[in-house]
DNA sequence: AGAAAAACTGACGTGTCAGTCAGTTCGTTA
DNA sequence: TAACGAACTGACTGACACGTCAGTTTTTCT
């Protein structure tokens, strides 16, 4: 299921793709390369050097370099939040699926994704269609956030008086403190995000 | 003092200038495209039509493009840094010094720093130079805040167990609502910042 | 004044890369 | 199996921007 994986498959396979089947693997390469090396230093020439074929074939399902990169992005983006919506939706107690969320949205591993966002709101400057692209993802994601909270309020395991403030205030939060880790290199480890997380949860919904 | 001003001033006056004074006006104007193409879409062609002088002026000044990018933010960077240790300098209450420093790192105008900071997380994911720049940058930042909080304790304003970790909640928390209002557009706006902040700032020192 | 140094110009060389296109291979349908 | 279209190739081009450099103008020094 991973990236590489699913290329090294298909290069080895020697047929023909479909479009749909093409269309996702040029998309899940390309955002492997932007996470590499960021949206202005991505040529078209490294993702099909990554898929092994040639050049004229991303520009067979992508118009152009603008068009492969958004949808790039929204690809990464979508999958993300869907992963997210999923492990909200997990039958547990709201403490469990409000810790489960959270560590989900954390910088973990390569951060791949983070490194995507990071480089998504400096487009987003200048980009309309990254503007909307990244204000949707995280308005969606501070809805996920606010059901989860407000679920535990009704529930009577949360104390909170605003869950909706309090989202944007533990999201904002976060990603204040993934900047730290992902693009500072360790400033924060993810030890002490979690503690630093962790105090500003229990003034938000109550202690654990 | 503004810089279009500044850059007026030296055409008009039409004298050679110096090297510092040169390399300071070809700083700024790099400050001002750099926010509004950022740092992919900067040209040194821009620079030198800002200042109306010879491409080849830019690069008697500063070797490489690079040179003058990572130079120009640093440039900004320790601009900004003064004007919030100087803040923090004065002689007021811990609470009203406190309130002065956060609003002076407050998203303001034309986000000219903002914009700079992002684009500037960007750059460190890749950059060493830039990475080590903007994590010095805020560090001091840190320190700066963790000092203003620490005194209002010493003095009795504030109640606070913990004034670094409280100063890197506020700092991230900040920084995470800073995108939303400059890279997503007014998805959250200065009203609302302040007082999703406020309710913060109540948890982290004590109320108002 | 004359020489030397500093500030500055603008045309040019060079490498890069997005996007095009004429032609090729492969799978499918009749 | 022949024909047709979808998937694919790779060489080419046109634009663009960094960095160079030979030469020019201005200032400073003696």
């Amino acid at each position: 299921m991973h990236a590489a994986d699913e290329a090294t498959d298909h290069v080895t396979e020697r047929h023909r793709a479909t479009v749909a089947r093409r269309r996702q693997e040029i998309l899940e390469a390309t955002c492997e390369i932007l996470s590499k090396r960021g949206f202005a230093a991505t040529r078209i020439a490294d993702v099909a050097r990554l898929l092994d074929i040639s050049t004229g074939l991303v520009h067979y399902h992508f118009a152009t370099k603008d068009e492969l990169l958004v949808e790039a992005f929204r690809y990464a983006a979508e999958a993300e939040l869907r992963a997210l919506r999923d492990l909200a939706a997990v039958d547990l107690p709201p403490r469990e699926r409000l810790e489960t969320v959270i560590a989900e949205f954390f910088p973990r591993g390569e951060f791949r994704s983070w490194r995507l966002w990071i480089e998504g709101w400096g487009e987003a400057l200048r980009s309309d269609r990254f503007r909307v692209m990244s204000r949707e993802l995280d308005e969606a994601w501070i809805g996920i956030l606010t059901d989860t909270i407000s679920e535990g309020v009704a529930s009577g395991d949360f104390t909170c008086a605003d869950p909706r403030g309090s989202a944007w205030r533990l999201s904002c939060l976060i990603e204040g403190l993934a900047i730290q880790q992902v693009a500072h290199g360790g400033t924060i480890d993810g030890t002490e995000m979690r503690l630093l997380v962790d105090v500003a949860l229990a003034a938000e919904v109550g202690g654990a």
